[in-house]
DNA sequence: GTATAGCCAATGTCCGGACGTATTTCTCGG
DNA sequence: CCGAGAAATACGTCCGGACATTGGCTATAC
């Protein structure tokens, strides 16, 4: 029965593909019922089953008891996967730094700083300021404002106790555990408000990293915005095709 | 039968995970097999393989005919990934747009240019350069500098017909395939030398994204070196926990 | 008009069986 | 003792069957 160089169920889910791919099977639409399946290509349902669970694997396709196979996607999903490391690494959060708080109060968020909250206007923040530095140089890494929410404000007392990221804290404070982050990274002068606690000029260019950190609570806890002064800091990552 | 809050090759995977983390079945050694575990728990073979496809699917177990199933690791790997998405989304690689090459020469790498493209002092790369923009919009997004090995000097003739990536390109001539991407993400000024091209002062923050493609011949055939002055791009990724 | 219950369709779980392919071990012959 | 072939072991593919759970639609009752 299996003289051929693949599995029957491999050559069906590759048939499927092509269809999802060229069109004929729309994203969004209903597959064929795996009965339709199984008669069109006169197999099991087992081996139907077998090729449509592969192209679930490849996040092409998902499935509902009761209702069907529905058409996800047309490609299959990151087949280059970031390397396999911890949040941190992925973070790509400065190791091994600590934050020396300068600053610390409320605040409202402003039209500008919802846009980089990710929240609304009028939300109520705890923002923590200060520089992050790597123990034994002398200049300071980046600038950094964490904003959390006022139910979390008592990680202020603890930041820089331990050289742990903010999110750290929060965890073990409140037990409220990451789910996601996004982040974004782009070029800005220094500003001048921070430039001479960061020992540059300001407007020097620099990398601005902000986080955003949403919990298992569904909502965003934590917004961290930092300022890197060119030469101090390279976000960098590795993706591997498996 | 199922009136378990899971199926029973859920708590089947489950009750085999914690003998592999607790060490009872250590890293490197022999599962039972299919038939040793079907009669230890009372289950169909289907039932054991699906458990243990399970465990495989996260990374735990690998398995061979004839063989066995092997242990190989206690922990299940990146809980972190990135996001579900193309090579293309992953790197950010700015959409629909257009290269257009202003310049294309044989270069010798010189300590510095060592550095950027990780390879050896002395090395040849054919160095592609123009500006990249988006459809419509007046000002590039960015000046971008690409590195390609002399063997595919031929890129540079395609370059621009389609909004496509470079390493697209190189895929679709010479059917090398990438691998592997470095990615390296900084500040720095607009150097002088692009400056007007991409319609900014000199010494403009920019974010400058550099990309080291490697392929399946273990080697790095293509570089590329973007440079965003402010306001043009921002880099966005988005980590997920399962 | 709305809510609820029932029915049907579609996927999910689990059983049993048979044969194929890969790997190792054992046996027999030179 | 060594090599080749056969047998045993273990996972991979594929078939068939039955029952459970889920989701949507339709009909009926209030």
């Amino acid at each position: 029965m299996t003289q051929r160089s693949q599995p029957l169920y491999q050559e069906i889910a590759d048939e499927l593909l092509d269809e999802i791919r060229s069109g004929k099977l729309p994203v969004g639409t209903m597959m064929p019922t795996e009965m339709e399946l199984c008669e069109r290509f006169g197999v099991s349902r087992h081996t139907i089953r077998e090729a449509i669970r592969q192209l679930g694997e490849l996040g092409l396709l998902t499935r509902q008891a009761g209702l069907g196979t529905i058409v996800k996607a047309t490609e299959a999903r990151g087949t280059y996967p970031q390397s396999n490391e911890s949040l941190d690494a992925l973070l790509r959060y400065p190791p091994e730094t600590a934050l020396e708080v300068r600053s610390s109060e409320p605040v409202t968020a402003t039209l500008e700083l919802a846009k980089t909250l990710g929240s609304k206007v009028g939300t109520e923040w705890i923002k923590i300021s200060g520089v992050r530095s790597v123990q034994g140089q002398d200049k300071p890494i980046c600038w950094t404002d964490v904003y959390v929410i006022p139910e979390y404000a008592r990680v202020a007392e603890e930041i820089g106790k331990e050289p742990v990221p903010v999110y750290r804290v929060v965890e073990s404070l409140f037990g409220e555990q990451v789910t996601e982050v996004k982040l974004d990274l782009f070029a800005d002068g220094v500003p001048e408000s921070m430039a001479e606690a960061v020992q540059v000029a300001a407007g020097t260019p620099a990398l601005v990293v902000v986080r955003r950190y949403t919990g298992h609570k569904k909502r965003v806890f934590e917004v961290s915005v930092s300022v890197h002064p060119q030469d101090r800091f390279t976000y960098s990552a590795e993706l591997r095709r498996d």
